[in-house]
DNA sequence: CAGTCGGACATTTTT
DNA sequence: TGTCCGACTG
C-alpha cells in the first residue's frame, strides 16, 4: 500500500525494461518466498513469454477457470459460484496478464470492496509472481483508489489535495449542526437518518440538484435538498470528503475534464472488478467512465461476481449491474464457474435447491465430483426456544470437539455459528461462557471506531490540518478544560461569520474579552500546544510526536485517572494505535490509512468457535456451520419483507444460500418455536426456507432434546382451529409448494412434533391482513378488547407452567410463575386453569 | 460538569 | 427486556 499521497509516481512509474534474462520462470502457485534476486515482475513476465509450453500457473485450473484466465481481451463476466475458485482465477489472471507481457503492473486497475479482499489478492499475486506486488499501485478498494485519484486532481473539484476524509460519526455530527443552524427540530429530523439519506443518494450518484423531488420533500419540512447542498458546501469549506465523495468527486472530475479521463484510459490497459454483484450505481458509473474506449478498441474489463451472493442491496448495491453486464459491455463473454471445490454434494444440493426459488438470477448450478457416501446430509433441528437452541448447538460442538460421532476430533476453528441478526449472538456467548467453550465474535465494533482512538485521531488530524473543525470540536474540551457550551458556541459563531477555521477563530478571540478569563486561559494553552505540535510535525518522527501530543494534551492522563473498568483497555488501545503507526512514514500517511483501511486483527492462535452474522461470513468457509434462528420474521427478517417486498425476500434467500455454502462438510440448521423478542415471548413458525430445502439432501434431527409440553392437548386449540396459519400471507413458489404439501410432505418431512409447531403455534388470531410478526399482531388485535383475565387468575403457560397473574396492562400480563418466577407474557399464550 | 433518570428503540455494514 | 442517548438536576 502507499504510504501517503505525495509520493506516488504517476505516469512515469512503468517498470524498467528487463535487466537480465530470468533464471527461473514464474513458478507455480506454491509459496515461493521472496523473488529471487529481487527480479521485477516485468522481467519474469518476459521470461514467461518466451516459454513454449503453457506456464505452470495455468496447470492446476479446470477448463472454465483457464478460459477465464486466458480470455484477456474484451469484456468478460465471470460468474463464480461459491467455492469455485474465484480468487484463484482473479489472481492467476493478473499473473497471466503480467507474465505474457501484456501490461505492466502499474497498468492494471484491480478493484475490490473490502480492504481484506485487497490484501488477500496482493498476497496471492505475490505468491504467483514472486513478491514485487508493490508494483501494483492500482490494486485496492473502490474508495482507496478513489482517494488516490482525487488527491491528484483535488483542485479540479474545489478541494486541496490534503483534504480530510470524514467517517460516519463526523458526518452525523456535522449534519446535526447544519440541521440546528437551519432552525429545524433535530429530534423530529434526526441527523443520523439524514446522513443515511445522503449516503443513499451518493450511492446512486446524485448531486443535490439531481435528487428526486419526493426525496427532497421527505426530510425536514421539504428542506432536504437545501440541507444536502448546505452539507456539501460545508464539506468544501472544511476541505473534507465523506466516503461517498471519494467516488463522486472523481466521477464529476472525469466528466468535466475529458482530458484527464483520457490519461487514465491510456493508463489502465486492463480493469478487474471483484464482487461485481455488490457494486452500487456510483461505482458502476465510475467504472463505466474508466472502461470507456474509442470504437474498435476492446474494453478489457473483467468483472467477477455471483448474483446469488448479492446480499447488500439494502446499502445500495445493484444486482442489476451484474445482470445487465452483457448489455452494458457489448460483445462480452460470460463464463460460469460451477465446479465447487469446497462443499459436499449434500450441502451443494441443499443450497442449490433453495436458491432456485429466486427469480431474478442468471442461473448457475454448483456441482462437485467428490462424492463420498459418508457425507452427512444437512441437518435441520427444532428446539423449544433460543436457550435450548444455544444449549444444543453447544453440545453438538462439544461432541465434534471430542470426536464422538466420527472418531475424529474437530478443531473449534473449523466451526462457525452464523446468525441473521447480532442480538442472536448473545445467547450463544452466554452459553459458551458457562461451558467454558472458546469463541470469537467476528465483526464487532471496529478498532478505529472506539472513542479513545477517535479522540486521539482528532488530535492528530487537527495538528495536520488546523482547519478540521470537527476534530477541533471533538477534543477542545477533552480532557475537560472548562471550555463549556458557551465558549464553543462563541467560537463557532465567530468562525462561521468570518469563514475561518475554529482554531483560528480561537486565536483571534483570546485577544478580545468576549470570552471569560478562565476559558481564555484554557484556549490559549490549547492554541499554544497545537502551534508547537504543528511546528514539530516537520521535524519530529511521527511516532514520537504522536506520543507527545497525547501526553502533553493530558489525554492519556485523563484515562490514567479514570477509575472505570474500561479505562485500562482504552489506554491499551491507545498504545496499540501508536504501535500501528510504525508501519507508516508520516502522520499524514497514517491518518489516511486509518480512515480508510484500518481494522483490528483477531488473534488467530486461539482455537475457538466463530460467531458472526451471515453478512460477515461471506467469503469464508468452515468445516461445520451452524445456522440458528431459521424462523419466519427473523429469517427471512420481517423488515426485509416489509420494506423490500419480493426482492427483499430474494435477498434473504441469497443470505440463506450464502450461509449454507459456507459449510464444507457439515451444516446444521436450527429453528425454535419460541423466541423472546424485545422482552416478550413470541411463538414462531419455521422459516419458509426450510420448506425450500430438498428432502434428498436434508434430514430432520431426531429429538435429542426435551420438549416439555410441546403440543400437548388443551393449549391454544381454539385459536388455531379457526385461523389457518398458512392463510394468504405469502405468494412465493416455495411457499405455495409448502402450502400444498403441508398436510403430508411438510409434516412427514419435519416430523410430527415440528409439524405441530408449524400449525399450532402460528399466527394466532391474525387475520388475512397479517403482516407483522405475531407478537405485535396479537398486541394490536387484542388491545381493543377487554382482557379476558383478571389479576389473581391461576393460569398455565406452555413454557413457564402454572402461575398467578400479578398485573395486567392491555394484553400484556405480568405473571408470577411457580417455577420460573415473574415474567411478562402476552395473554394469547396463557390459559386459565 | 457529573451522575442519574426516563424514553425510544431494537437487521444486515464497508468504506 | 436491555441498551443507548439526551435531558435534567444537584
Amino acid at each position: 500500500m502507499s504510504n501517503g499521497f505525495d509520493d506516488i509516481p504517476f505516469f512515469d512509474e512503468e517498470e524498467p525494461a528487463p535487466r537480465k534474462p530470468a533464471q527461473a520462470p514464474a513458478t507455480s502457485t506454491a509459496a515461493s518466498g521472496p523473488a529471487p534476486g529481487g527480479l521485477g515482475i516485468a522481467a519474469r513476465a518476459m521470461a514467461a513469454r518466451d516459454q513454449t509450453r503453457a506456464p505452470d500457473y495455468l496447470s492446476g485450473l479446470n477448463p472454465e477457470q483457464r478460459d477465464a484466465v486466458e480470455t484477456v481481451d474484451g469484456p468478460l463476466l465471470v460468474l463464480a459460484g461459491a467455492g469455485t475458485g474465484k480468487t484463484r482465477v482473479l489472481t492467476t489472471r493478473i499473473a497471466h496478464i503480467l507474465a505474457t507481457g501484456r501490461a505492466f503492473p502499474s497498468q492494471l486497475l484491480a478493484v475490490t470492496f473490502t480492504n481484506k479482499a485487497a490484501r488477500e489478492m496482493k498476497e496471492r499475486i505475490g505468491l504467483l509472481v514472486g513478491g514485487a506486488v508493490e508494483g501494483m499501485p492500482w490494486l485496492g478498494t473502490f474508495h482507496s483508489i478513489g482517494v488516490k485519484i482525487l488527491r491528484r486532481h483535488a483542485e479540479l473539484v474545489g478541494l486541496r489535495s490534503d483534504f480530510t476524509i470524514l467517517d460516519t460519526d463526523d458526518v452525523v455530527r456535522l449534519i446535526k449542526q447544519l440541521i440546528q443552524a437551519e432552525g429545524i427540530d433535530d429530534k423530529r429530523w434526526p441527523a443520523k437518518q439524514f446522513a443515511q439519506m445522503i449516503d443513499g443518494w451518493k450511492n446512486k450518484g446524485l448531486d443535490p440538484s439531481q435528487i428526486p423531488e419526493g426525496d427532497a420533500r421527505a426530510f425536514a419540512n421539504g428542506k432536504g435538498r437545501e440541507l444536502y447542498a448546505a452539507y456539501q458546501n460545508r464539506l468544501k469549506t472544511l476541505n473534507a470528503c465523506d466516503f461517498g465523495d471519494l467516488l463522486l468527486h472523481p466521477i464529476r472530475m472525469f466528466r468535466a475534464n475529458p482530458d484527464v479521463l483520457k490519461e487514465y484510459h491510456q493508463k489502465f490497459k486492463y480493469i478487474l472488478v471483484d464482487e461485481y454483484q455488490d457494486t452500487n450505481t456510483a461505482q458502476y458509473m465510475w467504472l463505466r467512465l474508466l472502461a470507456q474506449r474509442p470504437p474498435g478498441v476492446p474494453q478489457n474489463v473483467c468483472c467477477v461476481g455471483d448474483d446469488d451472493q448479492s446480499i447488500y442491496g439494502w446499502r445500495g448495491a445493484e444486482v442489476d449491474n451484474i445482470l445487465r453486464f452483457e448489455k452494458d459491455f457489448p460483445g462480452a463473454k460470460v463464463i460460469k464457474l460451477e465446479r465447487n471445490y469446497r462443499s459436499t454434494e449434500h450441502i451443494l444440493g441443499a443450497a442449490g435447491h433453495l436458491i432456485a426459488h429466486n427469480e431474478g438470477r442468471l442461473g448457475k448450478t454448483l456441482f462437485t465430483d467428490r462424492v463420498n457416501p459418508d457425507d452427512e446430509k444437512v441437518v435441520v433441528h427444532a428446539a423449544w426456544d433460543s436457550e435450548e437452541e444455544a444449549r444444543a448447538v453447544g453440545e453438538e460442538i462439544e461432541r465434534l470437539q471430542r470426536g464422538d460421532s466420527d472418531g475424529k476430533k474437530h478443531a473449534l476453528n473449523d466451526m462457525a455459528i452464523l446468525v441473521r441478526a447480532s442480538f442472536q449472538m448473545r445467547e450463544f456467548e452466554d452459553r459458551f461462557v458457562t461451558l467454558g467453550l472458546n469463541y470469537r465474535v467476528i465483526g464487532g465494533p471496529r478498532f478505529y471506531e472506539r472513542l479513545e482512538v477517535r479522540d486521539a485521531m482528532a488530535y492528530f488530524r487537527l495538528v495536520c490540518q488546523p482547519a478540521d473543525d470537527l476534530a477541533f470540536e471533538r477534543i477542545v474540551n477533552t480532557p475537560k478544560r472548562g471550555l463549556g457550551d458557551t465558549t464553543i458556541r462563541t467560537l463557532h459563531d465567530y468562525a462561521r461569520a468570518r469563514d475561518v477555521p475554529m482554531l483560528a477563530a480561537a486565536a483571534d478571540l483570546i485577544e478580545t474579552d468576549e470570552i471569560k478569563p478562565k476559558a481564555r486561559k484554557a484556549l490559549f494553552d490549547v492554541i499554544q500546544h497545537f502551534r508547537r505540535w504543528s511546528e514539530l510535525l516537520e521535524t519530529t518522527p511521527h511516532i514520537e510526536l504522536a506520543e507527545q501530543i497525547l501526553e502533553e494534551s493530558g489525554y492519556t492522563d485523563m484515562w490514567k485517572n479514570d477509575k472505570s473498568a474500561e479505562a485500562p483497555g482504552r489506554l491499551e488501545n491507545l498504545k496499540e494505535l501508536i504501535r500501528s503507526m510504525e508501519a507508516f512514514e508520516s502522520l499524514r500517511g497514517f491518518l489516511e490509512h486509518v480512515s480508510l483501511v484500518m481494522d483490528a486483527e483477531q488473534n488467530a492462535d486461539m482455537d475457538a468457535v466463530s460467531i458472526m452474522t451471515l453478512h460477515s461470513a461471506k467469503g469464508l468457509e468452515f468445516d461445520t456451520v451452524f445456522l440458528p434462528g431459521w424462523e419466519e420474521g427473523l429469517f427471512p427478517h420481517q423488515r426485509a419483507l416489509d420494506e423490500g417486498g419480493r426482492s427483499g425476500l430474494e435477498e434473504e434467500r441469497r443470505l440463506a444460500y450464502v450461509g449454507i455454502t459456507r459449510a464444507k462438510r457439515r451444516c446444521h440448521i436450527w429453528f425454535v418455536s419460541n423466541r423472546r423478542i424485545h422482552g416478550l415471548w413470541q411463538s414462531t413458525m419455521p422459516s419458509r426456507f426450510l420448506d425450500e430445502l430438498p428432502v434428498t439432501h436434508v434430514e430432520v434431527a431426531e429429538s435429542e432434546q426435551s420438549y416439555g409440553g410441546y403440543g400437548r392437548g388443551g393449549y391454544g386449540q381454539s385459536r388455531f382451529d379457526k385461523a389457518d396459519p398458512f392463510a394468504n400471507n405469502y405468494s412465493t413458489p416455495g411457499w405455495k409448494r409448502a402450502q400444498a404439501n403441508k398436510s403430508d410432505a411438510t409434516r412427514d418431512n419435519w416430523g410430527t412434533r415440528s409439524g405441530h409447531a408449524v400449525e399450532r403455534i402460528g399466527y394466532g388470531e391474525s387475520g388475512p391482513k397479517a403482516k407483522t410478526i405475531d407478537g405485535e399482531l396479537v398486541a394490536k388485535s387484542t388491545t381493543s378488547e377487554p382482557s379476558k383475565f383478571t389479576v389473581g387468575d391461576r393460569v398455565f403457560h406452555i413454557k413457564f407452567g402454572n402461575g398467578n397473574i400479578a398485573s395486567i396492562e392491555g394484553n400484556k400480563l405480568t405473571i408470577n410463575f411457580d417455577r420460573a418466577g415473574e415474567k411478562r407474557v402476552l395473554d394469547g399464550f396463557v390459559e386459565r386453569v
